[in-house]
DNA sequence: TGATATAATCTACACGTGTAGACGACTCGT
DNA sequence: ACGAGTCGTCTACACGTGTAGATTATATCA
């Protein structure tokens, strides 16, 4: 059925050996007479190597594994798309594949990695969601698997990473409302088994804290990152006996879910309540207002890390193998700009 | 370095043809004793096949090509998450991978089809974003390698799809804005290239004629489906002398752009200007206010899609081959209710 | 009991490629 | 003129698996 190396050889009146030798410019050297041979016949065949063929023989797959977890048929992370969209680009840059799996059960989780790696279906994964005590980390460090990690370890954890200072986003984002004179600021943070989630809760407390003021308890809540979820934990704000007079939430989906909560009792966002988001999503700058947010620089983050993967499964050292990024906050107009110490 | 079949055959003491019988339940029987000595084996060593050997020599790679076209770093189809998610899914559940490719340039688009076709990447390909006189088509065609399409053919071309009645979409929604009275109704529509943007035109021309209101070319524009395009659309429909008093996008995002235009220049959506967008994407639920918009029941197509492609890779005759789903007006509150007749 | 069918297992090869080792033709220095 | 070295090419095998054909042990029947 289809056309393989041998019926290129016969055709340019070669071995298949040198056909190979064509095709990968070596290890041994090609006359140029032989080589127009070859190339002739292969374009008169319209011959491409069989991939898999390949990948048995070089024992390797070139190809790396996304895992892509769904809840409810939601992304767990707004910044998927951003992140497949590098990853894709940089690895076709290097004639990667990308392989993606979705994951819709953490029970199901381990076994698609192992199917992943246990085949030898893909060559590296990148990892993105860490969670405390992750059994996916400890089982691609325990099969010296090659892996980076969207996100940072916990202390006695040592891996390649690149991360996003949660810490510090949310803690310039509390600074700003303070700064703009709001005073009784609520939280709405990721799934606490999230190490992010942590970091981000972190900045806030520390935020506060440097500006002497209470941590509440009751003003923070840990949803998953839906708009639906991000209503629900402000409507729980709102009904308190002090409700808050502002919001930081850990996604712009939750953001904007806080925002529509707020808007429904007839505050206005900006003027009565002010809301900052978390990843700045192409939404953030268009809904009503536009959303103030911290932005993470998703697209370099991707290449980055994909570049990373790649040169460890090339056996190279990487360039590069922990780096944490500074968000940026986008200042917009859900948390007004005229309001002066209250 | 990885363990093999011949070490799972050497512990158990039988030889390699028989473990891949058990493993197979192969194509010959095996007695209930040396089966649970190779299972056993197995066991014991975590052997795992290796797939890339498995798909040589069944000459099938049991996975599936979905190219992921951006512009700009931005996806080109707003339902791409959803086709994703039910795509993997559905994938999972027959045991194919899914292979995903990045295409940021239309030149190299047909080079990325050789590769996953040519080069036996993937065993079929799912199609999105027909365009007229597509040369993917052709070119898949023309190799007899399986595909399916998202979105209808032109009239002289067959082959197994799936479809949304886009016309039947847009004449509701122009139906319903006419029914709550507005009358000047302009339309911001996709990439005059793609072949559904044909369809959603029409059906929208329909609607008009059959209330007796004139087409006004100047009232439509064919964009790239952004919230920025959907805003400069809006903002050049506003300037003309006779701006029109409602909007209909062929995407969400498209009409969030729109609504943000409106209410930049103060004008209240709902009530001075009505706006409907297509897809039903999260946001559109809890943007302000929030958006009337045509739903199409993307995970469900993905699903059924994907099955279908599984079917055709198998050599089994396709349950269905062609199919259009109707789409579903889903009624918010911007395009206001208790206008009538003007 | 011997011929024969059946079940269980093994041996051997093919899938399409990459590349090491063998081999012939040629150049070069002495 | 002859051994050594180089260049170009070919032959042969390995990668890990699926499975057809051969082989052996066991059951069946006249």
């Amino acid at each position: 059925m289809a056309v393989t190396r041998d019926d290129v050889a016969r055709l340019a009146g070669v071995s298949p050996a040198t056909v190979s030798y064509v095709i990968n410019n070596g290890p041994r050297p090609v006359s140029e007479e032989t080589r127009a041979k070859v190339l002739w016949a292969i374009e008169q065949l319209g011959y491409q190597p069989n991939v898999m063929a390949q990948n048995l023989r070089r024992q390797r797959t070139n190809t790396i594994g996304l895992v892509f977890t769904t809840i409810e048929r939601h992304l767990t992370h707004p910044y998927f798309v951003d992140l497949l969209t590098s990853v894709g680009e940089e690895c076709a840059r290097h004639g990667f594949d990308l392989l993606l799996s979705t994951c819709t059960d953490r029970a199901l989780e381990q076994s698609i990695y192992e199917r992943l790696v246990g085949g030898r279906r893909v060559a590296g994964v990148i990892l993105t969601g860490v969670r405390h005590n992750d059994a996916r980390i400890a089982y691609l460090s325990a099969e010296g698997f090659p892996f980076v990690v969207l996100g940072r370890p916990e202390p006695d954890e040592d891996f390649p990473y690149i991360d996003v200072d949660g810490a510090q986003g949310t803690d310039e984002a509390v600074q700003h409302l303070i700064d703009l004179g709001w005073r009784r600021i609520a939280f709405i943070g990721l799934s606490a088994e999230l190490i992010c989630a942590d970091d981000r809760l972190a900045g806030y407390r520390r935020a506060l804290e440097r500006n002497g003021l209470p941590y509440d308890p009751r003003l923070v809540a840990n949803m998953h990152t839906t708009e639906e979820a991000g209503h629900q934990a402000m409507a729980g704000f709102l009904a308190l006996d002090e409700p808050p007079d502002a919001v930081l939430a850990c996604s712009d989906e939750l953001a904007l879910g806080a925002m529509n909560a707020a808007q429904e009792q007839g505050l206005v966002v900006g003027r009565d309540v002010g809301v900052i988001g978390f990843d700045d999503i192409p939404s953030a700058a268009y809904c009503r207002p536009p959303l103030t947010t911290i932005r993470q620089p998703m697209y370099e983050i991707g290449t980055r890390l994909c570049r990373m993967l790649i040169q460890i499964i090339e056996g190279e050292e990487p360039e590069e193998r922990q780096v944490v990024l500074p968000p940026t906050l986008v200042v917009r107009e859900s948390c007004g700009a005229h309001r002066c110490s209250s």
